[in-house]
DNA sequence: TTTTTTGCAAATGGTTTGCATCCTT
DNA sequence: AAGGATGCAAACCATTTGCAAAAAA
């Protein structure tokens, strides 16, 4: 999320009648700082070591506004809790979870995004959001 | 998950020292009889409608169990509560699920299994389960 | 000054767990 | 017998919500 998603947020925000606050300007610095993926627990904590009591209620709550304003998304489901990263203009990538350790890996293949794609068209689904996650097992931890 | 697999929940039990239970039988006549995927919720209510008082702990106890055995996969991640389904000997799939009816179609497409394994033998990865699913519109809602 | 937002604390809700008792083996 | 399994109720825990006070428009 690069600095001009900062007015993106806000014409969001203003398109709908919502308004900016200081604390949503606090959890959209924080959030462009990080890479990779985080969750709600992460954000929260980083922003208290910052001296920024951003209460949990608020921070939920913006969350998902963040989503529909198209800069985070979701993702790593089925977990107990809910991971988000940055919708990069870049290209798309999925995720390889590690079973062992954990560790999850990005990864971007064409012929995969191709062929559902292709799915897509035979079925006649318009697809808004494609989630691939391979759980398995690493290199190292095989 | 056809008849043969009761042998199976029942050989898995043994072997770990487990036991076999009324409470296991019901659950597994149960499940065997219901298509698509499924709640533990919805899985409660049919055993109560039935008289069979298993109970939520039991239930929830269970599901894990036929997992580990094989019977059982879960998927549609994403949600607040988890969805179950039978691990057929089939062909596997996976889901669309549109964002308007909510309704889950499931489909299967080679040439997309095909490009997942290309991509864990490119990253040196050794997949358990792969997940895909595509969150969108079917061609009514669209 | 009207409406949204915030923080707090309490509520939610699916899932898990401690424990005494009940069944299998 | 001995050890796993069950049911109950309480605990978990990430997330949500009601409400009164605070801030933005």
């Amino acid at each position: 999320m690069v600095a001009s998603t900062k007015p993106r947020f806000q014409n969001f925000l203003k398109e709908r009648g919502y308004k900016w606050t200081s604390e949503r300007e606090a959890l959209w610095e924080e959030i462009v700082k990080l890479e990779g993926h985080f969750e709600a627990e992460e954000l929260s904590h980083l922003l208290w070591k910052k001296g920024k009591r951003i209460s949990k209620a608020t921070l939920y709550r913006t969350l998902p506004l963040l989503v529909k304003a198209g800069l985070l998304k979701e993702v790593i489901h089925g977990e107990k809790h809910r991971h988000y990263e940055h919708t990069h203009d870049e290209a798309h990538h999925d995720h390889l979870i590690c079973l062992k350790c954990g560790q999850v890996i990005e990864f971007q293949d064409v012929p995969l995004k191709k062929a559902e794609e292709r799915v897509c068209r035979r079925i006649h689904f318009r697809p808004e959001r494609i989630l691939v996650e391979i759980f398995g097992y690493c290199q190292r931890c095989q």
